[in-house]
DNA sequence: TTAATTTTTGAATGTTCGTTCAAAATTAGG
DNA sequence: CCTAATTTTGAACGAACATTCAAAAATTAA
């Protein structure tokens, strides 16, 4: 008997930051052996082949955003603001220079989701999930009565979404603090509206 | 002498096709030659490679663009009810089942973007006169007396940017005509607020 | 008709890709 | 301290890839 050697966060990190920063397809083994800094027999190995370590880098960025979703939220503070929190987040994030510009949830689902019904389920399950945690913020929020307006939390959670989804493709082409920060001001007020 | 026996925009529109179902790097000569009924060679004496291709189909694409937003908006309507049109345009376009469903600059921008900055200057200049053609359309809106608040003109088309780009996203996950009018129309109605 | 010029054709090329596999290394249980 | 079980290693593999090129076909000008 044998335990694996490495440490598979590590390595699905590894994986993650190449998926994002070249894409899927052009992403070679040969760059994902230095990625994650094992030898191809081991990753196929461990998880079957270069999609099967695509499909787990996948889960394991739900896993980590998550984690990093709850513990902005569950603090006492007024929700907004854990909400202007969490999208002034994206900004710096579309603004900084490592390849954790793009989400890889919507990376893949561009990418790959046409091509690939199973992959695509699995990406729409976690995107689903996640406008599930957000909806139950708005829920929140209207309790605290900081919404005006009738809209249903689900509809402001899926406004939401949309406008993350386009603040981040907006961000390819105005790498801009001031623009980029206007913009999610504006998402949020509306959403509250 | 001799000319070119192809039509270069049929060649264009076939070779635009197959990069909006497969993505650029999936797309492979073989799917090409297919899609634009040209043999190897011809393509590469008339676009140099693969790239030149992608980058003059990415051309047409913005041609085609264009000529479809001037027509849209050159009539004496209210701009608002133009916009409208324009928006139930591409909620319809995420609706329909073939390979349009996508817009090939921002699908390009995604997957080539990082790696290739001449193409990625291309599409950023593509996508900025697309944004001059919407601001003068908030400018002609504001003349009509159709806007309220005191946003300028320029801040109101890129939020109107942004939404179509993540009406587009949301669009994969949600492909339900109810819920991308709701978008869709929520969009509009703040732009103008 | 001819000559010059250009395009078309599609097989061939070298490269890179994802994947495999048998041997070597390592570890845990008995 | 073995032995069985599992992982690691990395060279090797066939397939698929973008690209090339020389011969053939087609067009135009003379």
């Amino acid at each position: 008997m044998r335990n694996a050697e490495f440490d598979r966060e590590q390595v699905l990190r590894g994986a993650m930051a190449a998926f994002m920063h070249k894409g899927y397809t052009k992403t070679s083994m040969q760059d994902l052996t230095q990625a994650t800094g094992l030898h191809p027999g081991s990753i196929y190995c461990a998880f079957t082949n270069k999609r099967g370590l695509l499909i787990a880098a996948i889960e394991q960025y739900q896993l980590d955003r998550n984690t990093q979703f709850n513990s902005l939220f569950v603090n006492s503070k007024n929700v907004l603001t854990n909400l202007k929190t969490y999208l002034d987040q994206i900004v710096a994030e579309c603004l900084s220079c490592d390849s954790a510009q793009a989400c890889l949830l919507t990376k893949a689902l561009n990418e790959v989701a046409e091509q690939d019904v199973e992959i695509r389920d699995i990406i729409n399950q976690y995107l689903q999930s996640w406008q599930q945690a957000l909806t139950q913020q708005f829920t929140s929020a209207a309790k605290q009565g900081l919404l005006e307006g009738h809209r249903s939390d689900e509809q402001r959670a899926q406004y939401f979404m949309m406008g993350i989804y386009g603040l981040r493709t907006f961000a390819h082409t105005h790498p801009d603090a001031e623009t980029l920060q206007h913009l999610a001001d504006r998402l949020l007020t509306e959403v509250c509206h």
